[in-house]
DNA sequence: GATACGTGGGT
DNA sequence: TACCCAAGTAT
């Protein structure tokens, strides 16, 4: 192999052999070792753990990733279930295009795989939910093919060590930071280089303050040499996220209360929620508080009892603010509009079960609550 | 190429 | 508090 000078400014250079042997190297000695993914090359369990890592954190992703491989032990149990037991088993992580289409990803490996996850990343890339780092990353773990991963760690760890100042978002950036994974790439030991470059960037070359004293690279980082470690990786630009107001309904009656599954597309795609009244952006006290019409939706679904509105509160998204006022309604009788399948009424006892965004479930947690001290009083 | 898409943890 | 952003992908 042709030793060459990978970076391009100042005088600090690092050879793609030094570079890969210190990586892995470092990851057999320092590396993580016991992620609940690692120690097996069994496909539907490394792609199920590289779908929820997703944009998501380790500690997030551990729990949820424990109780889906127990409900769904491998990719056949996950093709033939239901799609509102996959989005139940996945509620509270986010993302949920993720879950749909690894469950359409299932499907498909079962029907035109034989329930065999090709070893090939340009097949994998093809999958649903799985893109050019995500199918590097599955090949890698479960067949030690030679494939370059690009995720937040490797862009983070590029960014510093070889003094890449542009954002990674940026197009030559993003084009200079994949030649890097692919000229870095070690001809052999790949899942332990692959994984060294998670590692170091998740425990080591955090995003701030990075414990430069005990990497290995440290002699050789740009950013550290220049005494950028802060500014490096350049941040992204953010634009301020607008607000949204809406109403949420709990329209509840006999231990059940109403819920309305949402269209795949656009936000809590395919999860059931509470029904809406959507309010504009302006949209005052009083016009949140206009009772007759939340009495006149309400009323297609049952006769009211109880009427009362509880504190708002507002959930943030990465791209929206949502202002949520929350309106209990009490319905002494309950019926379905026959024309609307979407609604169902839902017992309280297994909202467990139920596929709620997480705002959402904490709210129908705290109404329950309110309805026991209410029967208290 | 820009935007949509969640949630929780860290600072 | 408010902001950043984490094992990115789809459109």
């Amino acid at each position: 192999m042709i030793k060459e000078n990978l970076s391009d400014s100042g005088g600090i250079a690092i050879s793609s052999i030094s570079f890969g042997e210190t990586l892995v190297a470092w990851q057999k000695r320092h590396g993580r070792h016991s992620l609940p993914w690692q120690n097996t090359r069994n496909a539907y369990r490394i792609w199920l753990s590289e779908i929820m890592l997703q944009q998501t954190q380790v500690a997030t992703v551990i729990p949820y990733y424990l109780r889906f491989l127990e409900r769904f032990p491998d990719v056949s149990a996950l093709a033939y279930a239901e799609q509102e037991e996959v989005m139940s088993y996945w509620s509270g992580l986010g993302y949920y295009s993720r879950a749909r289409n690894l469950h359409r990803c299932a499907q498909i490996i079962v029907e035109e795989y034989k329930g065999i996850f090709p070893s090939d990343p340009v097949l994998l890339e093809d999958l649903p939910g799985i893109g050019k780092s995500t199918a590097a990353a599955i090949a890698v773990f479960s067949s030690g093919v030679r494939a370059a991963i690009l995720d937040g760690n490797v862009v983070r760890v590029f960014s510093r060590i070889f003094g890449i100042a542009e954002q990674a978002s940026d197009k030559k950036a993003k084009e200079k930071l994949w030649q890097l994974a692919y000229e870095l790439l070690p001809e052999s030991d790949l899942e332990a280089y692959t994984q060294g470059l998670m590692d170091l960037g998740a425990t080591v070359c955090v995003r701030s303050r990075p414990d430069c004293s005990i990497c290995p690279f440290s002699t050789s980082c740009i950013a550290l040499a220049e005494n950028r470690i802060e500014e490096l990786p350049a941040k992204k630009t953010k634009k301020v996220s607008p607000t949204r107001k809406t109403i949420m309904l709990v329209l509840l009656s006999e231990g059940k209360v109403l819920l309305e599954k949402r269209p795949e597309a656009g936000i809590w795609g395919g999860l059931l929620s509470l029904p809406e009244c959507e309010l504009p952006e302006d949209a005052g006290d009083e016009e949140i508080a206009d009772v007759s019409r939340l009495k006149s939706v309400a009323s297609s679904f049952g006769k009211t009892s109880s009427f009362r509105f509880l504190e708002p509160f507002t959930h943030v998204f990465s791209h929206f603010r949502l202002q949520i006022t929350p309106c209990l309604i009490g319905l002494d009788s309950r019926q379905l509009r026959a024309e609307e399948e979407k609604y169902v009424w839902y017992d309280m006892n297994r909202l467990d079960e139920a596929p709620l965004p997480a705002p959402v479930r904490k709210l129908l947690n705290d109404s329950l609550r309110q309805q026991v001290l209410n029967l208290a009083d």
